[in-house]
DNA sequence: AGGCACATGTCCGAAAACGGCTGATAAACG
DNA sequence: CGTTTATCAGCCGTTTTCGGACATGTGCCT
């Protein structure tokens, strides 16, 4: 979880709660609920409310808790994870909005069939909340595991997508 | 710890115990609790209970005891220390009442950051107990790690400053 | 002269614990 | 008996924890 020391941060509100978001040289690298599990300590880090890419992000956000956006167009910035952790959040970006998987097809798609706890403890370390569509992996059977963020925000997530 | 052959004492009694002072024709040399660890065998130096800076001593003493006094002023004799050591006795002296620091920090702030451990080892061979603020030094994490005179003292020695 | 013990702190490797799981059994119901 | 819940052991990368080694100057004890 190492973040570059250039990282900026601004904040924003959804209707899921307070935001955090966070933006390096190379991309948009944070999106955290406020309180979170995983969060890391951004006390120290430098506050940019007007920077171009974290307004971009917050108007694309804005879109899609309107409905209005099913996809973001914004540059991110992934380095944070180790290349394991890296593998598993871009395979999570290929994961249609409407559409869910299961974390034993996620990491069977990632050739890893056996790695299924390893691939969900990636998952929960995803810095991108939303963007990185995490929400978007339930149980073998459908269920609503878990979330860093808090089941109820899942649910609302896929209700938001078109999902029951 | 070479004392001068010239070197007097006297005894004095405080809240934590009776102790003992030394003076040489320099300055104050030994400022030790009864019983404490390092504590030269003056057995057989000459006493002086009436000598003008052992008097003075005593009293400055008393007044620090007594929550009256945060700073001592007499002219002192650390002749008995290596050079290293009395490098580090300097730096002692330096820590104002009321505060604190780490044994890593102030071999850092001599120029021997690697020098921990020599340091520490310096610091208990302190001849100058109270005067010499070597309960001033604590461990890395705020631990109160080693006192030569017994951790109760350092405890109760902090406290007096205003520590917790 | 040589060896060892210290009022510590940092670093590195190994080992153990910990997850946003899952599929297979074992009890607990009607 | 079918069906529905607990319980459990493997799965594997990451994180945390723990134990040792080392650095450094000096005094003391062979």
């Amino acid at each position: 979880m190492k973040f570059s020391a250039a990282t900026v941060q601004t904040t924003c509100d959804s209707p899921l709660g307070p935001m955090v978001l966070a933006a390096s040289d190379t991309g948009l690298a944070g999106v955290w609920f406020d309180g979170q599990r995983h969060q890391p300590d951004t006390a120290h880090w430098p506050v940019a409310d007007h920077h171009p890419l974290l307004r971009l992000a917050r108007a694309q956000l804005s879109d899609y808790f309107a409905g209005h956006r099913r996809r973001f167009d914004l540059p991110l910035d992934l380095r944070s994870g180790t290349d394991f952790q890296q593998n598993v959040w871009h395979a999570l970006l290929k994961i249609p909005c409407g559409s869910t998987v299961s974390y034993g097809a996620l990491s069977a798609s990632l050739g890893k069939p056996g790695a299924v706890r390893a691939v969900a403890a990636a998952i929960g370390r995803n810095p991108l909340s939303i963007v990185v569509p995490c929400h978007r992996v339930l149980g073998a059977g459908g269920a609503l595991t878990g979330y860093a963020g808090g089941l109820e925000r899942k649910a609302a997530l896929l209700e938001l997508e078109g999902q029951t």
